[in-house]
DNA sequence: CGTTCAATTGATCAGCGTCAAACTAGGTGG
DNA sequence: CCACCTAGTTTGACGCTGATCAATTGAACG
């Protein structure tokens, strides 16, 4: 494990607070690991033995059941993934693969677990990122019930928006097949939407979009803090 | 606070391994409360000012946007809900109402919060909680996304089934309007589901359930452990 | 300059929601 | 004890959303 490494991992929020021996603890039985595209980090069902980090590159959760796949989420850097399942000690629910080519940090799940039992800060912060990813999928699983397929757009192109630089143009950072997946479509029904929107000054072209009329787009879109904001 | 609610909420795992002295000091600032049914317990959007603790009856947990309303899930006996906002001192992000005649215990959040600083115990408690509620979520998200109305109320029939004692004939616990919101459907669609459900041997009257063909039902519903079984 | 795979477009269809009406059951009061 | 009221449930008819299938266009890459 270079030092380069283990600096930007001790910054992250999870780790920021705990003692050093109990960093060091973790960081020996950690690898760093560099992967190319499309390779598979994770199957559900297997038994969680690392928990992950992303540092660069992007890595897709997803799921399957009876020959169907979906994407539950795209884990960008830097952050944990699969955290809960290190915690019980249970297995993963989802599976996970790179979308691009991608540096991830593994770090087994027992070393996890016996230094959260040791060092309270750390414990705090496990909490707070977990107690962050349940309410993220709470928020997810609402705007599927509540939203249409066409809201649901409206609203993941104010977010990513958002996530920018608030201009008005702006970069869809995942293909557009994996995101009509995340959205919960298909990939003609998200072309037909994004034409949809078009009336609302939408204009997609390739991955750059454009948003000519904010307030009409957030007038159909209705954005709400309880769904939308990821920091609410 | 009675003394006969009290060793009933000691037992519960979150806070059974904790020291007495943190325990009492949790309790001070509890109390319980008797809720007819239809009592709006929490709106969401509100600060997190009390982690819930259901002792009977049941408490629905649902979400609203832009005039519509689903069901998220149905708390029963006994467990408690919304912890993740009270650790993140945030807002709540679903609304809660009585479906019964209920005892709810309440529990400061900044209590609870300071506690979990002091009791390394109750920290580990809460955690598994927050890992056992997100993977919750995620199987609900799974099951959404990945499988049709048919399969949802399926696969539901049989975890409810094996929630009671596998027996061939059980009880719904919710009304099916309910049932249908939570399944992600309408209460005319669930109807027809049930109807649907026949040639498979299901037949529902009232709340009364019987299966009479186990293997059709489970060859249509493929249930698996990564979505099902509340434990795995 | 092909090859390959994503994205789009069109046509069709199934699933599901909506609306309206009929039916049922549980509870209430005469 | 019965009639009635109310609310949940069921049924039927209809229409829209979104999935599927098939074919074409487009774009990236060697």
């Amino acid at each position: 494990m270079p030092d380069s490494y283990k600096a930007e991992i001790r910054s992250l929020a999870i780790f920021e607070h705990m003692a050093d021996a109990n960093f060091e603890a973790i960081m020996r039985g950690a690898y760093v690991q560099n992967f190319p595209p499309q390779v598979d980090l994770i199957t559900e069902g297997d038994t969680a033995d690392f928990m992950h980090v992303v540092i660069s590159g992007s890595v897709e959760l997803f799921a399957t059941w009876n020959g169907r796949e979906t994407t539950m989420s795209v884990v960008r850097p830097i952050s944990t993934f699969i955290l809960a399942a290190t915690i019980k000690d249970a297995h993963y629910l989802m599976s996970a693969r790179t979308l691009e080519k991608s540096r991830v940090i593994m770090l087994p799940s027992s070393d996890v677990r016996r230094v959260f039992d040791e060092d309270h800060k750390f414990a705090r912060a496990v909490v707070t990122e977990l107690a962050q990813c349940y309410r993220a999928v709470v928020k997810n699983s609402k705007e599927l019930k509540l939203r249409t397929s066409l809201e649901r757009l409206a609203n993941h192109l104010l977010r990513q928006q958002a996530r920018t630089n608030g201009a008005a143009n702006f970069e869809l950072t995942i293909e557009k097949r994996k995101l009509a997946s995340q959205l919960g479509m298909t990939p003609e029904n998200l072309s037909r939407a994004i034409k949809a929107l078009r009336p609302y000054g939408v204009t997609i072209q390739g991955t750059t979009v454009q948003i000519a009329k904010q307030d009409d787009l957030v007038q159909l879109a209705k954005p709400t803090p309880l769904i939308d904001d990821p920091a609410f």
